[in-house]
DNA sequence: TATTGTTATACTCTATAACTATA
DNA sequence: TATAGTTATAGAGTATAACAATA
C-alpha cells in the first residue's frame, strides 16, 4: 500500500504519552538511518556495536558481549563468524580461560570501524536535527537511566 | 548461556554515546516489561496501540493506522483479524469511502483497553524509576522531536 | 491512474533446548 | 555444578510483489 489517507484529525496523544512508544519509534527512525547509511559497509547495528566494543576492549569475549548488549549467545555466534570470515576480527585463545576466545580487531576491522563510526554519528545527527547539543546530551543521559 | 562473566572492566562509553544505541536499549527494556505484564491479556505492543488509537478515534481505518504507526499494511491485516476474532474491535463500512472499513471498539474491547492502559503505564514506570516526573516529561518531549 | 485492503512469501531478528569442553 | 561456546530450530517482526475493488 502507498498510504496517503488523511491522518490530520487523528488524536495520537493517547499513545505518545508512553515512553515505550516514544523510545520504540525514535529507535526505529535512527535504526532506519543507520541501515541505509551503513548498507555499503555491510554492517548492521549489532555488528557495529561488536566492532566498536572489540576495538575499545581488545580480548573481549562473546560472553561479555552478550551480557553488555543483552544478546542471546546463539544469536552472536553467526555474527562473529561473519566478521571473522570478512577478516574484520580475529579470535585468539583466552589467556586464562581455556573455554573462552578473545576477540581482536584486524587492521581492516579497525579501518572499517573508523568509517562506520562516522556513518553512525551521521545517522544520529540526521535524526536529531531538532535537538540542541544540550538536549542531545540530556536525552542520552535520561535514556541511560532506563537501560543502564 | 547463563552469562556471568565479568564486564566491570569493559569500556562501553564508545557505544553509549550514540542515540541509536540508547533509544534501542531503552526501548527493549520497556518492551520487555510490556510483554511480561501484558501477556495475560494476550496483547502485544502494536495490538495495544491499535486498540488505543481505535478507542480514541472511532472509525479509524487500517490505512490511517499504517501511516501513524509506520506499519506495512500486509502486517496489519492479520492483527486486525485477530482483534476482530476476539470480539475486541468491529469493522464497519466507511461512510464515504467504499474501499475502506472503519474500526470501532466493542464493549469488551473498551474494557480490555482500560486494563491494558494501566499495565502499559506500569511498564513505563517500572523502567523509569530513576527519573523524576519532570525528567520523564522531558524525555517524552525530546523523543517526539526525533520520531514526530 | 491512485488508493484500500488482501494474499502469499521471504527475510531478519530473537528465543529456547540441548550439547561439548572447560572452570 | 556452573560457565563459554556451539548447533539446530522455532517464533515473532518486518519487507516486497501482486492482486481485486473502489476512488
Amino acid at each position: 500500500m502507498h498510504a496517503r489517507s488523511d491522518t490530520a484529525a487523528i488524536d495520537t496523544a493517547v499513545i505518545e504519552a508512553f515512553l515505550g512508544y516514544g523510545t520504540r519509534r525514535a529507535s526505529e527512525v535512527i535504526h532506519g538511518n543507520f541501515i541505509r547509511r551503513m548498507a555499503p559497509l555491510g554492517l548492521r547495528p549489532v555488528g557495529f556495536t561488536v566492532l566498536a566494543l572489540t576495538g575499545r576492549n581488545p580480548g573481549i569475549t562473546a560472553s561479555q558481549l552478550c551480557q553488555i548488549l543483552d544478546l542471546q549467545s546463539p544469536n552472536l555466534v553467526g555474527l562473529v563468524k561473519q566478521l571473522q570470515d570478512r577478516a574484520l576480527i580475529e579470535r585468539r585463545p583466552h589467556p586464562t580461560d581455556g573455554r573462552a576466545m578473545g576477540l581482536h580487531l584486524t587492521v581492516g576491522g579497525r579501518q572499517l570501524l573508523e568509517q562506520a563510526s562516522a556513518l553512525a554519528q551521521a545517522a544520529d545527527e540526521e535524526a536529531s536535527t531538532l535537538l540542541t547539543p544540550d538536549e542531545r546530551q540530556t536525552l542520552a543521559r535520561l535514556l541511560h537511566k532506563i537501560y543502564g
